[in-house]
RNA sequence: GCCCCCUUAGCUCAGUGGAUAGAGCAGCUGCCUUCUAAGCAGUUGGCCGAGGGUUCGAAUCCUUCAGGGGGCGCCA
């Protein structure tokens, strides 16, 4: 399909070179020419400032320009003609056959509709969730994981092949406390007295697992150390974020383990090459430190900098402790350099706000290593805040104060909290007030989003009752309101661009509620089966029906939801 | 103290330097004999946090300030 301000750009184009052939405009340099719909339907379809841009630089009035412009445009099967408005504007208005052929070029993209050539034969990378194994996921998490897995799609939808992985580490301290707890756990559930780790995880689930546990191996794990605990976690825990996940739709091709760049010496090649940059250096404290922080580290033992402040900190930030034990952002550039090395053409890193400093450092290690971080696109979203009973929830995994995914979904289903989590900027907080998900689930954008396939399915439902066909369908006999629909349903490629440069996915909600807007009044007077509505005009509407069923399908498919034919 | 995010209708939020700033919810008045009323029609509601600057043009960019949220570990 086309992305139609590209198209009415080059038009623009054209239009000033021929100009200034014939002698109608002075040479200057062109600024970035920008076309968009205007606010008001009135203006036209698409509308260009540019003869305001122009005025200064072609030393006329923006009105002149405008008109030098539109009278040098060339023609194009799109375009249906072009006006000049007041201040300069130049608006454009769509060809209303070639508007109403459309129908028949989105039935023929079906379910690949809106599909673009922007990130073809590329492969991009996204990374998202990354929880470690340490208790089931909850809704603060979520958010990461819609967010991360529609910008997936939307780089689909832009061509890019696209992987989705998830980062984790089994093997540090946190790990060893879940293994610790489920011990605990265990050996009350057979009767012992044992106390929590005072770090341990005091949530309900740990009770669930020993429960389970003791159902496997009954009494014969009470000699064991905590490893084997910790592994009987981690694989169940696993179990349930994979599942929760799946539920919501989302799927990671790669489970990349911290623990494998161990392994294969990549933690510490990485940590040579910075030092190899002159980047590194072993120290008690950082080197711009104050007396204070000084007197504070006494004689404490040398521990391994990494000189951030050379690339625009504040504070050189520590990669490995003075116990020899790296900290968790060397590994972390580790990742990074093994991210880069696998030759994605574009990564993608979705983060909660609470790193938000992390990913800095993160940033600045590669750098200096001389890659390019602009290929990778750091997407940092706010907290979720959760209401319950009008009370705010602090969600701690460790206490066990969090809302499982699951229970949420048990109560609203996978839909609603895709397209809550989804429906803000990433830059907003959220606030999930639980009660009023559920309470008022019946007047929902989600249903409202929904209902407009519903209601499309239930027309191919009557025509098929009916044995009545589409084919050979008369598209010039649609009306105004039909052509209000599909000219929303054209600027859709405009918006998976723009959601992608800004990595604003919620533009997607966004667009979706918009276009549904403009369907369900529609709906309610475009009728194809009414006993005054001839049959050449009900043939040519089921068409258009037919053509806006995808629209919707493919919309709710790019934000992961489900297409219903029944509600 | 430093860094990030937010401040737009009663509430929750969209808003890409362009024309008269938009939705949903809540409120009010109507509408089911025709494909789903989870819908439609109408109506109420705004010093875009405050000041200054850039621009032909600012809710949008810059700057100062105020208020709110989060982060500032040799934790992960």
């Amino acid at each position: 399909m086309k992305i139609l301000p590209q198209e009415h750009i080059v038009l623009i184009r054209q239009a000033i070179e021929s100009a200034r052939a014939a002698g109608d405009l002075p040479a200057f340099d062109l600024p970035e020419i920008r076309v968009q719909p205007p606010a008001r339907p009135e203006h036209g379809d698409y509308a260009s400032p540019v003869a305001m841009q122009l005025a200064k630089l072609a030393r006329k009035a923006p009105l002149e320009i405008a008109e030098i412009i539109v009278r040098h445009l060339p023609e194009a099967p799109f375009l249906g003609g072009a006006s000049v408005a007041k201040p300069g504007f130049i608006n454009f208005r769509l060809n209303e056959d070639w508007l109403k052929q459309q129908v028949e070029a989105i039935i023929a993209e079906g379910d690949a509709l809106f599909t673009l050539e922007r990130g073809k034969g590329q492969r991009a990378q996204v990374e998202f969730v990354s929880a470690n194994p340490t208790g089931p996921l909850h809704i603060g998490r979520t958010r990461g994981a819609v967010i991360g897995d529609t910008i997936a799609r939307l780089l689909e939808a832009l061509g890019y092949d696209v992987e989705r992985e998830y980062y984790f580490n089994n093997a540090g301290r946190q790990m060893e406390m879940l293994g610790r707890t489920l011990q605990a756990r265990y050996l009350q559930a057979l009767g012992h007295d044992a106390a929590l780790p005072e770090e341990g995880y005091a949530g309900e689930y740990m009770k669930d697992i020993a429960a389970q546990l003791v159902e496997e191996v009954g009494d014969s794990w009470l000699e064991q150390d905590w490893q084997p605990f910790k592994e009987y976690a981690e694989k169940i825990i696993f179990g349930w974020i994979r599942d929760s996940l799946l539920r919501l739709g989302v799927r990671h091709d790669v489970f990349f383990n911290e623990n494998s760049l161990y392994e294969d010496g990549a933690v510490w090649r990485t940590l040579d090459a910075l030092r190899e940059q002159g980047y590194i250096y072993e120290a008690p404290v950082w080197e711009g430190a104050s007396e204070e922080e000084r007197a504070a580290a006494g004689d404490a033992a040398p521990a391994t900098w990494f000189r951030t402040t050379r690339l625009g900190d504040d504070k050189d930030r520590v990669l490995v402790k003075a116990s020899g034990e790296p900290t968790y952002t060397l590994p972390d550039i580790a990742y990074h350099v093994n991210k880069f090395e696998r030759g994605f053409d574009l990564l993608v890193n979705v983060l909660g706000a609470d790193h938000g400093l992390q990913y800095q450092t993160v940033r600045r290690g590669l750098q200096a290593l001389g890659y390019d971080p602009s290929k990778l696109h750091v997407v940092i979203h706010q907290m979720v805040r959760i209401y319950k009973d009008g009370r705010l929830i602090k969600g701690s995994t460790r206490a066990g104060d969090v809302i499982p995914l699951d229970d949420v979904m048990d109560q609203v289903g996978p839909d609603p909290v895709r397209y809550f989590l989804l429906a803000r900027s990433p830059n907003t907080d959220v606030d999930f007030d639980l009660d009023l998900a559920i309470a008022h689930n019946n007047e929902n954008p989600v249903y409202y989003i929904q209902n407009a396939h519903v209601r499309c399915a239930g027309i191919f439902r009557m025509a098929e009752a009916r044995g009545f066909s589409d084919e050979d369908a008369d598209l010039s006999l649609l009306g105004e309101q039909e052509m209000v629909f599909l000219r929303q349903a054209l600027r859709m490629g405009e918006m998976l661009l723009y959601a992608v440069d800004e990595m604003a996915p919620h533009q997607l909600a966004v667009f979706a509620l918009d276009t549904a807007r403009i369907f369900h009044p529609m709906y309610d007077t475009v009728r194809v089966f009414h006993s005054e509505v001839p049959e050449d005009v009900a043939r040519a509407r089921l068409r258009f029906y037919r053509a806006a069923r995808i629209v919707f399908r493919r919309l709710l498919t790019l934000m992961g939801m489900n297409a219903p034919d029944f509600m």
